[in-house]
DNA sequence: GCCGTTTTCGGCCCGACTGTTTTCAGTCG
């Protein structure tokens, strides 16, 4: 089983014991223990042979247990009881927004609910009024909710929310009051695709921001507005969270609205340990609050050094934070190269030298172009010929903008027999070799591993882009043994790629983080088709700072003949 | 069910908003 898998059947054990009505801290450790699962960069079922499945965080003796159930005949009793006792059904019903798994409960047990078709139904024909604690305003909401479902679908990628923020902060800091504005949540911790955007503001009267907000010409409808928080749904079907505290709160504010929800929760832990109480106001001890105007002095406050958004995922920063020991992440101001660009030799839409003086005018001291190779028919990729004539041009390029350099490389197609696109006589006469697959994705593991690990252990191999293939809410993952991959990564001395495309972003944070710790360099790559396209090199640095990465992990941070010297290696 | 700078037992983050069961439960982030 995926790790993906056995996470969904531990998540979907805490949903069913939490509508059960079971001890809120039992359902929530299988909760934390699906999330960890889900999350874990390496394969579950691997640990479970090893016997080491304890060494994930919320995995103990009894969920070590279920899952050596689990693996070792297939189903799980405990779970298949859990079926016969709550319709599996009833879980999609959680998420209608306002209902939760008392509600989800009280349907059921009342009208006999057990799936989103039959809420519907019961709340257009008016049924749910007659249950208790159930109001005619509740089932209208309720009905909104299944709409908001049906409508809202994907979740929304990093860089179509980021713009979409900046223009409603930039309106907010027009409203009445403002002192700060900012972004939280999931979008200021640059996760790949965030559910919604979290705005948060400082000013002295809050309630006039609030309203100035709900008032905004993005906005459809509002969900509800008090005096410090609102939510709306914008016209493009994206909610929107905006909470505002006085500017004496804003440290504090920033902190608790960032999350990750893990990470405010190991975070407060650890507080109470110390007699501390931590909300969005301030830090409570012996009952007197202190509020925080800087994020920074929140968490000296708790004795931790300030934490990068990036990192709070309750993934070892809080640790490191204490200890002083977090990681001094690669910026986007120390990119001195790309790594993945295309020309009108390929499937691009401007000239090498285009595409060069954007990448100069960046700030960049060197590229790499990187057409598609011939394999990839649709893309008029380089045969030898062809690859020679661009080869003259590069040259010429290289003549024209010296200092700045033009690597001749490629986009090299792992071909669906393993082997790859052109002969190695070739490929040696290239600055860099970057390989990808693109075609056969749907193939299975031991095909795929057989054809990367083939290009892998070519010696003229420096790079693999985009491992898994995956296009967010479009195309799944390959199906690909990572750790392999890893390893033989690193006894080779290949890269793998953090492709910042927003639909890819491929490497994933947790996957580079692994990569990174077992010694593996990664390549940040725009995959631009145009001199525009360069810029989402700021959506792989996201990735790569989620992932740990100082710029000692990363291609692109190296001067130009460091980057050479190490393509010697 | 998990876990340990105080713990192998007894805790487990905290507040805003809504609707309805008028004093608070349910939901959400």
């Amino acid at each position: 089983m995926t790790n993906a898998e056995i996470a969904q059947l531990f998540a979907d054990i805490a949903d069913m014991l939490e509508i059960q009505g079971e001890d809120r801290y039992r359902y929530l450790a299988y909760r934390r223990a699906a999330d960890e699962l889900g999350q874990y960069p390496g394969s579950v079922e691997a640990l479970w042979r090893d016997g080491r499945l304890e060494e994930v965080p919320g995995v103990g003796k009894t969920i070590a247990t279920k899952i050596d159930e689990l693996l070792s005949s297939g189903t799980l009793k405990f779970y298949e009881r859990l079926r016969q006792e709550v319709p599996p059904s009833l879980i999609e019903v959680l998420r209608v927004p306002g209902v939760g798994p008392k509600r989800a409960n009280l349907l059921w047990k009342t009208l006999g609910i057990t799936d989103l078709a039959m809420l519907e139904a019961a709340a257009k024909e008016g049924r749910l009024k007659g249950v208790k604690g159930l109001g005619a305003q509740t089932a209208q909401n309720i009905l909104k909710g299944i709409e908001a479902l049906h409508s809202l679908g994907d979740r929304t990628l990093l860089g179509t929310a980021l713009p979409l923020a900046e223009t409603l902060l930039d309106a907010l800091r027009q409203a009445p009051g403002v002192v700060q504005a900012e972004m939280g949540g999931s979008l200021r911790r640059r996760q790949e695709t965030v559910g919604d955007i979290d705005l948060l503001c400082a000013a002295g009267d809050t309630a006039p921001v609030v309203q100035f907000f709900t008032e905004l010409p993005q906005v459809r409808s509002v969900q509800s507005a008090g005096a410090n928080k609102a939510t709306v749904i914008l016209h493009r079907d994206l909610s929107v969270d905006l909470i505002v505290l006085p500017p004496a709160s804003w440290g504090s504010l920033l902190q608790h609205f960032t999350g990750s929800q893990a990470h405010n929760v190991e975070l407060r832990s650890a507080a109470v340990a110390q007699g501390l109480h931590v909300s969005e106001w301030g830090i409570t001890r012996d009952g007197v609050l202190t509020p925080y105007a800087d994020e920074a002095a929140h968490y000296r406050a708790l004795g931790l050094d300030w934490i990068p958004p990036e990192l709070r995922e309750a993934e070892g920063e809080l640790e490191a934070a204490r200890e002083g020991r977090l990681p001094h992440l690669i910026e986007l101001g120390d990119v001195r190269g790309d790594l993945q660009m295309h020309t009108t030799w390929s499937d691009g839409t401007r000239s090498v030298e285009e595409m060069a003086r954007a990448a100069q005018a960046l700030g960049y001291e060197w590229i790499a172009i990187t057409d598609h190779s011939r394999g990839l028919g649709v893309t008029q990729g380089l045969d030898v010929e062809r690859l020679r004539e661009q080869r003259r041009e590069i040259d010429a390029v290289n003549d024209r903008l010296a200092p700045f350099r033009v690597l001749r490389s490629i986009e090299l197609e792992i071909l669906a027999d393993g082997t790859l696109d052109l002969p190695d006589d070739v490929l040696a006469q290239l600055d860099v070799v970057v390989a990808s697959v693109h075609t056969g994705q749907r193939a299975d593991r031991p095909a795929l591993m057989k054809r990367y690990l083939n290009a892998v252990h070519n010696p003229h191999v420096d790079i693999i882009a985009h491992p898994f293939g995956r296009l967010l809410n479009r195309r799944p993952p390959m199906d690909l043994d990572f750790e392999a991959l890893v390893d033989a990564c690193a006894e080779t001395g290949t890269a793998l790629e953090i492709n910042g495309q927003a639909d890819r972003m491929d490497l994933n944070g947790g996957q580079a983080r692994y990569a990174m710790q077992r010694g593996v360099m990664i390549s940040l790559a725009s995959d631009a088709h145009h001199p525009d396209g360069l810029k989402v090199m700021s959506l792989a640095v996201s990735t790569a700072r989620r992932a740990w990465l100082e710029p000692k992990h990363v291609l692109n941070a190296m001067p130009l003949d460091i980057f050479l010297a190490w393509l010697q290696r």
